[in-house]
DNA sequence: TTACACTATGAGCAATTGTCTATATGTTTC
DNA sequence: GAAACATATAGACAATTGCTCATAGTGTAA
């Protein structure tokens, strides 16, 4: 506690020409469980093997194998972090014997890759 | 160590119709700098939390009380998410006397965030 | 079957994360 | 000046994360 009482009278203080009351300021909110999906989602890109890993099959399929030489990575983690990927619906596999191929499982990545760079560049 | 020297045929074995050498897959790779900036702004919007202060901010500005109150968090909490996104060019700040209200610093955000709404809905 | 290559899984561990409590810094009003 | 409000910050904590090591599955060929 501590923090709610200093602030009661905010709601007759602190708006300014964007002033909301509570009651439209919560049909304005994402709802809990799609927050917590996107969350998942992004949370999923927010590590740079798994970047590298999804920009590397933004441009061809490619077994597991070579995405661990191509990282430089122990083969270990680099199906660790396929299967994330993959229970994520993110990627898909494709098994040939013994090898398994993986690629994207849909095409907005590479959107929400472009439009995530041009904001990297930009500023 | 293990995992390489079982692999080390795997250059003369594991290529399907997409084979390739390991120079021409480095050309193709992100380079590590870009990989860790994309996975940092990835993993900015991999919080329930912080992708419920995006959201909210996309419809219109906002004191920090305001959200404070809308997620029905404590306001160190939010603060803390919103220098956490401030710092990352994500969100900007503009204060009115006491009260500091953030906006959205550029507008890739509201495109990311619809690529990767579709890309829950559909499959 | 035996041996080998490719991939997947489980356990363990250091590092990171998101929140809380408490306190500090600004800002306005009296 | 003091007091109240709005926000920011510091430290601590449990929970999560991403890797390694060891091992287990799975498919192929002799």
């Amino acid at each position: 506690m501590g923090q709610s009482e200093m602030q009661e009278a905010c709601d007759d203080t602190c708006q300014g020409s964007e002033a909301l009351d509570a009651a439209r300021l919560e049909d304005k909110m994402i709802d809990d469980q799609t927050a917590v999906d996107l969350a998942d989602l992004f949370r999923a890109l927010g590590d740079p093997t798994r970047v590298k890993i999804i920009y590397a099959l933004l441009q061809q399929e490619l077994c597991v194998h070579d995405i661990s030489t191509a990282l430089g990575m122990g083969q270990s983690a680099v199906s660790h972090q396929l299967r994330y990927l993959r229970n994520l619906r993110i990627l898909k596999r494709r098994k040939v014997g013994k090898t398994v191929f993986y690629s994207l499982d849909d095409d907005h990545m590479e959107q929400i890759f472009v439009q995530t760079l041009q904001h990297l560049k930009h500023e």
